[in-house]
DNA sequence: GCGATCAGAT
DNA sequence: CACATCTGATCGC
């Protein structure tokens, strides 16, 4: 719950010296469980694969499930590197505009070719690095004219997607799944036999819906790195549906890639430290779903709250009836809009049984407590998204017409932007914008952000299934150098004290992301909150004074009470502003009003300056926080 | 017979 | 339209 306007992210420190590098065995044999034209591929895979993992166990150090001391830092691991020698390499690499170098190139496919394929495909399995070819979409391994099984082929749609683009892909041998929804796991069966990357979520609903092997399963959770052949693989949350990731790659070459899977990109990302760690990325698959001017979707804790308080009218003002809602969902996603509403009405759920399985693998406690087994103790039902509609939904009532006077039917969904709500005497429905994409804005702000030199989308326009959409270049083509460190940009921190919050909606034992930034809300709070905020001197906390919400400590310890400040904040606060980042301390006692002393890059330096704690959470520090709202309205003029 | 795959529907 | 399935038909081991 306290997750909700925030993100918990570490600070770079925190990340660069936790960050769990695991070497992954090879993919085991799969005489026994694969066909014999499997079992042949797979052996030559698992051949190329032991001899380069070989090396890597060398050139990598293994920390695994190293605990981590901040205080620890004075001997950095081999491989690791602090902030601030970060940021002086990264800014040199920028200026000469380094390009990727040869090393690679022995045994990796040529990144142009993967372009070139990679242009072809839908969103599905999740592009790996090239080390070890790893593309789970099958169209960038075989071009369609060496595609087999042409009998149904041939039928016609040249363009038509069909499993057997995917699955067993020749010469990838390592795969990535970013989120367990249909559309990404096509040619995902029991049968399949490469380790499989995938998140503890997406982990459990693979194994129970798909009953892959385990032995093949491979999790990787959220802020972890793992070496795969040499690749630095790193999950990122992706603020999409429970489980979904995003995947930043990091060749051996240097070269950086990330792949966005399905997100919804946030502000809150912007302090991911990956993302300042590696300031230039090289190539970025992009998910550009809505990637249309005309979809701006509010966030989401808005469209719970709508939600909550159409159901809330319908109710009172149908006080005498008894009502049966109805909640269009996925098998998972969506579940912020049913929960807040069971817990806002305390009405018991029931889900098909699929999704009731679904929700299971989620671990989420919130959704198990108000889940039951029974339609008939639900006053609330989620059910698959095409159930709600008018003539579906009719039907769906006269199952329950002894029990029920009314259905109210709720559509979450992006495409409810401006839908007018239905109300009929028995049967109504209501559509909620509720977008697990980002909007327009979010993309390009996204995009202007990373400043990657190349951006591939993951998303098909039009009836060519092969033909994804084009990513304006003035979004990471523009002039200056890459936005994260830029030197004109200055941040504030106004929209994220503004930021909504839902504390109490949310589970807390699950990780749930909202990206906060609600653009009309911070404008219109602007009285109120500061638009900037001194960090250079110690009487910062002057700002938050007046801010009710923000508890100030009057005496602000100074940095020597923080013999463990170079817990540095991955920001590029310049002059006189910095953004947020949310810092996780778990050794240290902090009070708010207390001053660390962040090490942040002016120009190719590195300065120190003091920012404040701002808000203290059970021994976790909140403090400065991500790229403020404001500033990425200045980039998009 | 059943899992995999496909086309089409929502 | 389509966000992501879902269904019913067909293929093929």
């Amino acid at each position: 719950m306290s997750n909700v306007g925030k993100i918990k992210i570490k600070a770079i420190a925190d990340l660069q010296a936790t960050i769990r590098i695991n070497v992954e065995p090879d993919p085991p044999p799969t005489t026994e469980k694969s066909t014999p034209k499997q079992k042949k591929a797979g052996r030559a895979r698992v051949a190329s694969t032991a001899k380069k993992i070989q090396p890597k166990a060398e050139a990598c150090p293994i920390i695994v499930g190293t605990p981590f001391k901040r205080s620890s830092k004075k001997t950095p691991l081999p491989g690791q590197m602090r902030i601030d020698s970060f940021f002086k390499s990264a800014v040199k690499n920028y200026k000469v505009n380094m390009v990727p170098n040869s090393a690679s190139k022995t045994v990796d496919p040529p990144l142009d070719k993967r372009k070139e394929n990679s242009r072809r495909r839908k969103r599905l399995f999740e592009e790996s690095t090239t080390t070890f070819s790893a593309s789970t979409d099958k169209r960038d391994a075989k071009p369609p004219e060496k595609r087999v099984q042409p009998s149904r082929r041939a039928k016609g749609k040249e363009n038509a997607i069909t499993e057997s683009d995917f699955g067993d892909i020749d010469g990838v041998t390592h795969y990535f799944l970013t989120h367990f929804h249909a559309d990404h796991y096509i040619g995902l069966t029991k049968k399949f036999c490469y380790p499989l990357y995938v998140s503890p979520t997406t982990a459990r609903l693979v194994q129970t819906f798909i009953k892959v092997d385990t032995t093949y399963i491979h999790e990787i959770e959220v802020d972890q790195t793992l070496v795969v052949n040499g690749v630095q693989v790193t999950a990122l949350e992706a603020n999409h549906c429970p489980g979904a990731l995003m995947f930043f790659f990091k060749l051996s070459s240097g070269e950086c890639i990330l792949h966005t899977g399905d997100f919804r990109g946030s502000a809150d990302m912007e302090s991911l430290p990956i993302f300042w760690n590696h300031a230039n990325i090289d190539l970025l698959y992009l998910d550009t779903t809505y990637m249309n001017k005309n979809y701006d979707f509010c966030h989401q804790s808005e469209s719970v709250d709508r939600a909550v308080y159409l159901v809330r009218a319908f109710i009172e003002k149908n006080a005498s009836k008894r009502i049966l809602i109805v909640c269009g969902s996925y098998v998972i996603g969506k579940e912020k809009i049913w929960l807040a509403l069971a817990k806002e009405f305390t009405m018991k759920v029931w889900t098909e049984s699929n999704r009731s399985t679904a929700v299971r693998c989620l671990k989420w406690p919130d959704l198990d407590s108000v889940l039951t087994e029974d339609p008939r103790e639900a006053n609330l039902h989620v059910v698959t998204m095409g159930k709600i509609s008018y003539p579906s939904l009719v039907d769906y009532f006269t199952l329950f017409e002894d029990q029920y006077d009314m259905l109210l039917g709720i559509r979450p969904s992006g495409w409810e932007k401006n839908s007018k709500p239905s109300y009929g005497k028995r049967i109504s429905t209501i559509g909620i914008e509720y977008s697990e994409h980002s909007s327009y804005k979010e993309l390009e702000r996204f995009v202007r952000f990373l400043k990657p030199k190349r951006v591939i989308s993951t998303v098909p326009v039009g009836r060519n299934l092969f033909v994804t959409g084009d990513v304006p270049t003035q979004w990471y083509k523009y002039e200056g150098r890459a936005s994260m460190l830029s030197t004109g940009y200055q941040p504030s921190i106004s929209a994220f004290l503004a930021t909504p919050k839902r504390v109490a909606t949310f589970s807390s034992d699950i990780e749930m992301f909202l990206s906060p930034v609600q653009e009309n809300v911070s404008k219109g709070s602007k009285d109120k909150i500061p638009d900037h905020v001194s960090i250079m001197s110690s009487t910062m906390e002057e700002s938050f004074r007046n801010e009710s919400e923000i508890p100030v400590k009057n005496e602000p310890l100074g940095p020597e009470s923080f013999p463990n400040s170079e817990i540095v904040a991955g920001n590029n606060a310049m002059e006189s502003e910095i953004p947020y980042v949310e810092m996780d301390i778990k050794n240290e006692t902090l009070d708010p009003g207390a001053v660390l002393i962040p090490c942040v890059p002016m120009e190719d330096k590195i300065q120190s300056t003091e920012c404040n704690v701002i808000e203290v959470q059970k021994g976790e520090v909140v403090l400065v926080s991500r790229l403020a709202s404001d500033a990425a309205d200045d980039w998009l003029l």
